[in-house]
DNA sequence: CACAATTAAGTTGCGCGCAATTAAATGACG
DNA sequence: CGTCATTTAATTGCGCGCAACTTAATTGTG
């Protein structure tokens, strides 16, 4: 038997798809446990990196979090009117804006410290299994993203084999 | 050392960040690989399904993804648009919509064949790993979904204290 | 039969995520 | 010095994904 393309279809449903219902189950965990906080999941994500460095442009938490101002900027704005965070020009490079947390942001943090092990009881995961899939899917995202830049694989009409 | 909240935080952004970034990672080398065939990522996968049945309505096929009406209904329009698919009321229940594939859509599978092919080459994984992450994966979603449905995890709602 | 409960799609509103574009500031170079 | 390329945010447009609601058909119950 070798797999004939048929069944390829049938594979492929299964990796994309089971990657896509996980990070979507995630994302409903999340939200109804953050829903006390007020914050979405990439509000949460934009906040654990804020929570980290405390001050920081937008250009460098985009590369923190692989998002682009389109996503960004927008998503500040929230979580500025929501008094979390403060945006303002940089002094030495008007180009930049410096986002800041608040007392009210910097004090969310007290929150939200409960927030991973509810997250991890919810996986029933231990440690191990984990850093396992962890370490599975940061492989997976850094293999992707080199197909991604160098151009499409398999894409090369004149190429002939990978 | 027993892992001060501290840590918990560091730890917790680096597990559902993986797999956020992961699931956007795979989302954007789909998208230039589906460009071709006119085709978003989700509309993909409904495609995939069609493959397999190809008529159903919309209810089954929101059971197979784990999608509702409030996504697949305006995703349907679209392919319907597309000339992929055709919405029909189901004659002995006025309350079902039967999607079914036009000749279009099925010819499409043919050029839908060599995707999985180029997807597989850029994630770099081997049958073995793709077959591993995705029990996990899969175990991830069953775990997050029994958590989701049995009230909050960890809310604890006997404790007062917060 | 009448009438409430249930079920299936559709609609609306909001927040991402990303491509493409715009605007402003900075830097490089002749 | 002026011109042009680069960098940084913001904006626009579109397609999900989901909660909440609406509409219509079916089922269940008296």
């Amino acid at each position: 038997m070798n797999t004939p393309d048929d069944d390829w279809l049938r594979l492929d449903q299964q990796i994309c798809f089971s990657l896509h219902a996980a990070s979507r189950a995630f994302n409903s965990v999340y939200r109804v446990i953050l829903k006390d906080l007020g914050l979405t999941y990439p509000q949460y994500l934009v906040m654990l990196v804020l929570w980290e460095h405390d001050e920081l442009p937008v250009k460098k938490l985009g590369e923190h979090l692989r998002l682009d101002s389109g996503t960004l900027s927008p998503l500040l704005k929230r979580l500025e009117a929501a008094g979390l965070v403060r945006r303002e020009r940089s002094a030495r490079d008007e180009r930049s804006v410096e986002v800041r947390l608040t007392e009210e942001g910097t004090a969310l943090r007290q929150r939200a410290l409960q927030v991973p092990r509810r997250i991890a009881a919810s996986t029933g995961f231990g440690p191990e299994e984990v850093r396992t899939l962890r370490a599975h899917l940061d492989e997976l995202t850094t293999a992707l993203d080199a197909a991604a830049l160098t151009g499409t694989p398999g894409d090369s009409p004149a190429d002939g084999r990978s």
